[in-house]
DNA sequence: GATTTAATTGACCGATAGGTCAAAATTCAG
DNA sequence: CTGAATTTTGACCTATCGGTCAATTAAATC
């Protein structure tokens, strides 16, 4: 059995194929969906040797999503409160977006999770994005009781970004079949979110 | 065999029994993820049983999709295009809203096709479902073009819509997580998008 | 080049998957 | 009450599931 770090290059090398092929298998079929087999096939390796490099199923998917949260949390956590209210706001909606767009496979392996009850992660959701939504949602109070954002409640601004941004991942087959070819998607909402955003954030008299 | 539409009592009650817990086994663990046994169990009869009345797995998911989409897609229909623009699409979001919360699973059912990459309703999507956002989209593309509304993007705007209702009840999980125990996310929701369209909806000189 | 170590595999295991079937139990019609 | 139709079930089928293991092959080390 190879140690916890890979050191050889063929270990770095399955084990990256592993994590690959595992994250498009898991994000399309979610946890119980998904096969070893299918796994070891696209990953090119046999399943028992699959399963020299990780002990279980259930090891390879706590391994993605281990990986997952830090970087899904990135943009939350680069949200400033030194920076002003409605830029910062529309950037973390924008690098929220630019996510969805560049690893939609890890949003809709989250959105899976989440959506069939969060068994693997429930623990994560407390522990970990819990407290930096708490700590960010505060931020936003605070400018809007400083009067430099419109009044709204800052978790839910939070979930409305992350519902319209990740839509785009997750739903990605029906927006496609509703718009029709010749849509660049992620571009559109791009431009329809800042407007969204702006006309309802900025503070008026 | 029972015929197509169930007859006796005794089909009207198992049918609807079946439907029910292969609506709240479906929802959960996605199609792949459910089982008959599990479906069986739930309902109270055995595994032959429900087959005596559901030729397979997929018809049970069929026919619940099948009586999903109607439901789904009513909120969008009775978009007026001869009411005030504002209140038509606060109306919509309230709606939708108001499905999330009263049939959570039917939406995570939803959510988990679309997720996998909608195999079994991507015709439905294409038939149904976009006929009637191009409709509807061009009714709220009027409205713009009368100086009625603010300029949006108005597929952009209803896709906003489905994926800031759906939110709570596809990521409930996740959204009570952050929230912790004291909170009616749907009531905070309604409140929060109320005043998230109607800030950047109403036209400004 | 020999030997040790790492990597790979075919064969196999018990459990469970969706589904079948003939027979038994129940309900219904006259 | 009786016979026909409907409903229910236990036993069983094949395929596939996650996972094991001893044996083989390929790499790295000396």
């Amino acid at each position: 059995m190879p140690n916890r770090r890979p050191k050889t290059r063929i270990q770095q090398k399955n084990s990256e194929a592993i994590l690959e092929a595992a994250l498009e298998v898991f994000s399309q079929a979610g946890f119980r969906g998904a096969t070893l087999d299918q796994i070891a096939e696209r990953a090119g390796l046999s399943k028992p040797n699959l399963l020299y490099y990780f002990p279980s199923k259930e090891a390879i998917h706590a391994e993605l999503i281990k990986g997952l949260l830090q970087v899904w949390l990135d943009p939350l956590r680069a949200l400033d409160a030194g920076g002003d209210p409605l830029a910062e706001i529309l950037g973390y909606m924008r690098r929220k977006l630019e996510l969805s767009r560049d690893f939609p496979r890890e949003s809709r392996l989250f959105a899976n999770e989440v959506l069939q009850g969060a068994p693997r992660v429930e623990g994560a959701l407390q522990e970990e994005l819990k407290p930096l939504v708490d700590e960010k949602a505060a931020v936003i109070g605070a400018w809007v009781q400083a009067g430099r954002l419109a009044p709204v409640d800052p978790h839910h601004l939070i979930f409305s970004i992350w519902a319209t941004t990740q839509h785009y991942a997750d739903f990605d087959v029906q927006v496609r079949a509703v718009l029709g070819p010749g849509h660049d998607p992620f571009a559109e909402a791009e431009r329809f979110l800042t407007t969204l955003y702006t006309g309802s954030l900025c503070p008026r008299g």
